[in-house]
DNA sequence: CGCCGAATTGATCTTCCTCAACATTGGTGG
DNA sequence: CCACCAATGTTGAGGAAGATCAATTCGGCG
């Protein structure tokens, strides 16, 4: 399953705590976290990261690449819950209930922090601050499927195309993989139509409509947004304000 | 706002502790919580308990009654997110993120438990466990959305249907508004329709579909399970396993 | 160059929506 | 207690959004 650990990244030395969007950490509280971490783990593209209903010892924190959590009925009909960035926790549900109810996937190569999920006890014990940043990231977790639900529920496939792409780049852009209206895109158009609930066909012609009235444009990898104000009108979109968040 | 606090029920005296589903407090979570505890209010049916963008100071366990979560467009269509039965916290996006970027509307009449919010962070400096509880209420509501977008990205909406009778009437079972295979179903068809994502005409001919294969039978305030087995399977349903569960 | 998976396009079918009329229910006031 | 009203639910007809099926085309990559 193509998975390796390594030991690589000490906390301090983080990448992706210099970013503006997370909150700053404590001498203190990092060392925490070093303490608590296991190990680093690299992921192939494609590969699985968490299986459902498999009970994994672990919890992780993407530190680099794109994963996304997704969900299947028997017949095979699947849907892409939520995509993951860097910055975000990863088999919360696991680490919590015991069960994981949904599969998540490396979407591009992808490097994570592990962490052993019986120590996540510990650190509602000894680190009050961080079991709050933790319980923080569920809630915002929550609100995100929130709003990924009212685009399903209400939406066309065409607002929810362009609901998405904003979504996707504002997200993208605090962590550095979009700017300037451009985001890297490593998601297929297979991707894409699980997360809107739509057929790839479908979505291939709603990206064409949108292409069509030069509000993207659309290569293999890259998405280009190429008028914001009118994507956003078409998509209805409600911001994400970015405050600063916690990080693990 | 049809809103009276009121200070009845002592957390030891608590109507809900006694279920099964719920797990055991001890003496001294109950005194914890209890000097957390506010108050009590009671909030009419049709009533706003959390408003969308309001910043309230509270934070809420359901007592007794119906409540469910929105959230709109700004044209107006709407999305019920979830539904939410007593033992279940509200609010709690508003008392960490700061925000609430969905309604929370009482379905009948209902009675909650009232917390300050700011306090919130003392129950993770002073009483890590029940801090634990909060979050693992967290997770399972993002479980419980999770399998809702599912329903609504991939399953047709007689399925759809199907899967929300069943997944209500065992959520209801477990603290007593449903059993014997009928739920005391206090919504309308038109809270159905924005739970499902379809118009309230489709909901009136999908229930008859479900009716005429007598498979439920519907009253205005009453769904009857006929055939549990054939409905599951129109559902493709995936039963929630129903393990002891905290509460606050 | 040839292959394979992903994307595109067209034609047709199904599901669900829209609009509009009508029925039913529960509540309210005379 | 009845009559009326508003809200909720039902039914029909026609239309639009999106699915399905099938045939190409495109774009890397060995």
């Amino acid at each position: 399953m193509n998975q390796a650990v390594t030991y690589k990244t000490k906390c301090h030395a983080c990448p992706l705590r210099n970013k503006a969007i997370f909150r700053p950490f404590k001498e203190e509280e990092l060392n925490f976290v070093m303490k608590f971490k296991a190990g680093e783990l690299t992921v192939e593209e494609g590969a699985t990261i968490v299986l459902e209903d498999n009970n994994s010892p672990h919890l992780y924190t993407l530190l680099e690449g794109w994963a996304f959590r997704h969900k299947a009925l028997q017949d095979g009909r699947r849907q892409v819950l939520n995509f993951a960035l860097p910055g975000e926790l990863i088999g919360l549900q696991l680490a919590l209930l015991d069960e994981m109810q949904h599969t998540v996937t490396a979407l591009t190569d992808t490097t994570l922090c592990v962490f052993h999920k019986e120590k996540i006890w510990s650190i509602f014990q000894d680190y009050p601050a961080l079991a709050y940043s933790i319980t923080w990231m569920a809630a915002r977790e929550e609100q995100l499927i929130d709003s990924h639900l009212l685009s399903l529920g209400q939406r066309t496939a065409k607002e929810r195309l362009a609901n998405l792409i904003l979504h996707l780049y504002d997200r993208a852009e605090t962590v550095g993989y979009a700017g300037n209206m451009t985001l890297d895109a490593p998601f297929s158009q297979g991707h894409l139509s699980e997360a809107l609930g739509i057929t790839t066909v479908h979505t291939s012609r709603t990206i064409r409509k949108l292409h069509d009235l030069e509000l993207i444009s659309w290569t293999r990898d890259r998405i280009r947004i190429l008028n914001r104000q009118a994507l956003e009108k078409v998509a209805c979109y409600e911001p994400v304000e970015a405050t600063q968040r916690p990080m693990i």
